[in-house]
DNA sequence: TATGAATGAGGGTTCATTCAT
DNA sequence: CATGAATGAACCCTCATTCAT
């Protein structure tokens, strides 16, 4: 069904929406990336904005597949979070065009795809949510508002594509580790 | 020097870019917006880029002048923290358009203006790692990785934009309580 | 009625015509230059093209005015060819600017002002001619074909903005004597 | 590589620019002209400028192409420089929209390219300069100054495109040979 | 006299997409 | 499968000129 050439596509356009923004990247450019004529890239493609929706719809669909996987496991609500935390840095890291390219581009898809990736979006708040509510309920957590807090976890991850470059001295552990003792111990001494 | 017309087409300009996005919004949008025709633009602003730079230039500015004043006030590390959150989750909310435009839109500006964004921006990190290191050095805080961590708190409120909606039951204030709430005691129960 | 503030407009026109050229230079360039806004301007002209006109009108009118006074002395054909070429070389160069504009830019005027320039150039040459054919007749030329004849020194005379840079070498007289030379005497030395 | 609509459209635009000046033709004018969009037309040039460009540059590279040839042959000085007017006249006639577009809009081009055709219009000087310093040499001519006689003879050659008509009673060799009498023999009787 | 806001038409250029070959 | 010609709408911006103040 994907083609080689398909795949080519794909990670030509991850690459150049990340580098020069989905509108500043025009059809011919991809074309050039791949070795083909503007034209030939519609026998592989629907549209430039199918390939945006494309990146940004597996880019949010690994993200909520991977914290299915962690919510299954047997785990403290701690665990979990940290879990989570270490997933989300890791794979954003792992995938920096990918992941920029989802929280920075995909508002510039028509509102029925951009529905589509909010409802995602949605649903992996909903997930961390229940990790603090779990948390909550049995103790381990004291959570002032589940759903902000979640929202505030979230930003701080998905922050990390603006700042984060491979070159400097911090791996995705380091990032992570750092985030974990944060959302868990809080900054004060005193407590 | 700002004419009533000048800041009625700032206004215009925010409102579209918040809400189509920069690339999307034509001159000919403004132009309608301000009941002019577009090439009268012309007689107050320099290019559309030139619009886009100072909203974000304006904006970022104000995140900056507010944080110098809290950090000149005699607070404790805590305080400042907790002040700086505070303002910085009010002012999104208060200016929630803008905001959005600098975050989201900023980089369709070229590279020398991006830059003057960028630069006020690490400023902006670099006043809100310096209350960690103060907090740090007087035994309030215990920081992991003082810019990390830095960068988490200024990722959970720049994600602000992304999800407040002044139509919900949450005000600035909730929020900004919220968050410190969490930066400062952190999920765990059990210190 | 031609006030200071005309004059002012009018040269600062010839200059920016000439470095510019005609189409290239905007009516706000030339306000600028005199220290007014564009909608001043059109207290002292009429239209851009007329401040064109007005400058080709001149130009042309001074070439054939001294000529008139040339004919009008009482000497021998050569002499008169002579004296047109020193004349026409001189003027050419003291008003390089002037010059340039007319031969260069008054192609940028509408059907009947250029028309009227036309009229003047043809006049001129008429005249040239004339001086040929009056040596001709006189037995002091061996004209082969008066017009093409004239129309070659006047080539050779209007072409003259094209080359002469006040930096260089050459003087007016310098020029004008090798011109008469080469028109008068050819280059061959077995006559 | 030049396919047909490529010299289709080159073609259209010599004629209107010669018609109309390069400033006033618009892209519209070359797509309506060739029966295309204007969009269109952009998959065969790249910029407007660059159409001028061309047809200025094959235009003084013919005159200096064919002058060199000139140059071999093993001819006497005063062959070889009525054998450059022939040629130059010639070339002008046959070609006299090129020419008018070479001459007279070229200074719209941009500093670059103009520098291009003009330094190619300077070696086609020295190459002149070049047949009189060789007559002077060799006793043929007598030059007062041999850059500026050069001078003279392309200013009175290069001034035919305007003037130049086919529909008149001249054609080129009568125009050559009247040039070629006059440069040679020089106007007067008495040697 | 001088301003400067406003016009309105036009400028060159880009571009996602289609389609006959 | 691949091409590349063609579209047609939209883009940002410039500019000579007018006119109320």
């Amino acid at each position: 069904m994907s083609s080689n050439r398909q795949r080519e596509i794909l990670h030509a356009a991850v690459k150049l929406f990340e580098q020069k923004g989905y509108q500043a990247t025009s059809v011919q450019d991809i074309a050039d990336a791949v070795g083909l004529q503007k034209g030939s890239l519609y026998h592989y493609i629907q549209s430039k904005e199918e390939l945006l929706m494309q990146i940004a719809d597996a880019a949010i669909r690994q993200f909520n597949e991977q914290l299915q996987e962690i919510l299954a496991r047997p785990m403290t609500a701690q665990e979990k979070l940290a879990a989570m935390i270490r997933m989300h840095v890791q794979t954003s890291i792992e995938n920096l065009e990918t992941t920029t390219v989802l929280w920075r581009e995909a508002f510039s898809l028509g509102e029925a795809p951009q529905g589509v990736i909010q409802k995602m979006t949605d649903t992996y708040l909903d997930l961390v949510t229940q990790i603090l509510n779990e948390g909550s309920e049995n103790g381990e957590f004291q959570v002032h508002h589940p759903r902000v807090t979640a929202l505030a976890i979230l930003g701080a991850c998905n922050w990390v594509y603006r700042w984060y470059r491979p070159s400097g001295s911090m791996n995705a552990n380091d990032v992570a580790h750092t985030f974990s003792k944060l959302f868990l111990d809080g900054l004060l001494t005193t407590h």
